[in-house]
DNA sequence: GGTTTTTGGTAACACAATGTTACAGCGATG
DNA sequence: CATCGCTGTAACATTGTGTTACCAAAAACC
């Protein structure tokens, strides 16, 4: 977050998702936006965000519901919008989770102000840390056991394997995505938090020291596939435990 | 926390007192009160809570001065109330590490989602820990015993390892926030109650220093992971114990 | 099939972040 | 006021990361 705070906005109505995106783009933050809650779980399968702005009536699973779930699946931090104004939809979607509230119409200088307050609290609680999934403690793959609480990686012998922080990162982004082409951009965005330049290569050199320590034979990748014109792909299964 | 949460409000208004434990005990809270300070204080020193509803105007020290306190000597959730509705004093609140805000008059239902939003956000950052202050006096972690009264730490074969009060408060710094990213800004404060200069190293070097002492290979470091461009983590298990 | 163009791998370098040591200043102590 | 231990600063060593450049592989083109 000391980059630029990458949010969510996700509201069925187009006009208010472009007015939002533009004004907090104009005002420093990255934005993406989905129109209802099947597209936000594919935007937050393919970026990590700091914070959601989330409509409450939507099309389909409603802002509430899809609310109560980002809270059981994610810690990241959630700002409703509903068209009421009334103290009570203001205390339920508070139950359910939401770090603040905003009612519609709404000014969009008020939206930004909440959004970095609710940001500079977070990012007291949980400093530098990556926001988002991150439950289970162990991940399983290929016989490697990757510890998320400890940052280590086992061989299947058993022996520490030291990854660099980048590194690190760059494999829990992988083990949390697996089976998926992943861009370079995504990458950035999920390992490193920041966007890509034109003609960034980071990822690729990122990718090939990668390689070098998981990988049997780095100059025939099994694990850590790559996807040509298209990004990567992290191909065994991963199992996650405890 | 699986049990009843237990709150202590502290407001010099009795009638609010009154009010909000009656409403909060209603709703299965365990809460207790206290009109100012030094009733605070002396709760404080004699059970352990979850979080602290602490009124931003109280005669003798303030409430501002009270929450940083807390900051500095708990790590006990807070919920300010004050009077005030506007902006600044809520950033203010939230600077002085405030965990939420609720401006008088507030209605005792927001309150108490306010509450267990709050509740809720420790308990994920801090799972299974007990909350609250120290009054523990002893902390075990990958079989080095920290002693909080006397401030004297054992390896696992019983030998006294002598800290300077630098490493000892650095030591509780990372004890008391295991598992959790710490910024050299951070842990400055917490270890130091200073604030950090630009380019200040205070923190690798005492780091370092702490590494040599408990680590066994200071080289590559288990229990204190360096984490680049973002500070340090204390990973291992800590049991805290009478 | 052969040539050109695009894309990816990685070595080499430069720079940035961190580790470590030496030393000086400070306060406590006797 | 000499000594001791502790801490911050500065200097240097080490490690990690991004960039560039060059080469190889793959795709596109003829």
């Amino acid at each position: 977050m000391s980059e630029q705070a990458h949010i969510l906005v996700v509201d069925d109505d187009r006009e208010i998702r472009d007015l939002v995106a533009r004004y907090l783009s104009k005002h420093g933050l990255r934005v993406r936006t989905a129109a209802e809650g099947r597209q936000m779980d594919k935007e937050l399968s393919s970026w990590s965000f700091d914070l959601i702005v989330l409509d409450l009536m939507l099309p389909g699973e409603d802002g509430l519901s899809l609310c109560r779930r980002l809270r059981v699946e994610t810690s990241i931090p959630v700002i409703m919008l509903t068209a009421m104004g009334e103290e009570t939809d203001r205390i339920i979607g508070l139950e359910m989770g939401a770090d603040d509230y905003i009612a519609k119409p709404f000014n969009p200088r008020e939206l930004l102000a909440r959004i970095k307050a609710v940001l500079r609290r977070s990012s007291q609680r949980n400093p530098g840390a990556p926001s988002g999934v991150n439950r289970e403690s162990k991940c399983l793959f290929a016989g490697w056991q990757l510890d998320l609480k400890t940052r280590e990686l086992f061989s299947s012998e058993g022996m520490l394997i030291p990854l660099s922080s980048g590194e690190y990162n760059l494999l829990v982004a992988f083990v949390t995505h697996p089976n998926r082409v992943l861009s370079r951009d995504q990458l950035l965005d999920l390992a490193r938090g920041r966007e890509a330049q034109p003609f960034d290569r980071a990822m690729d050199v990122q990718v090939s020291r990668l390689r070098r320590k998981i990988e049997e034979d780095a100059s025939a990748p099994i694990l850590i596939k790559t996807i040509r014109s298209g990004g990567y792909m992290f191909t065994p299964n991963v199992e996650t435990g405890s």
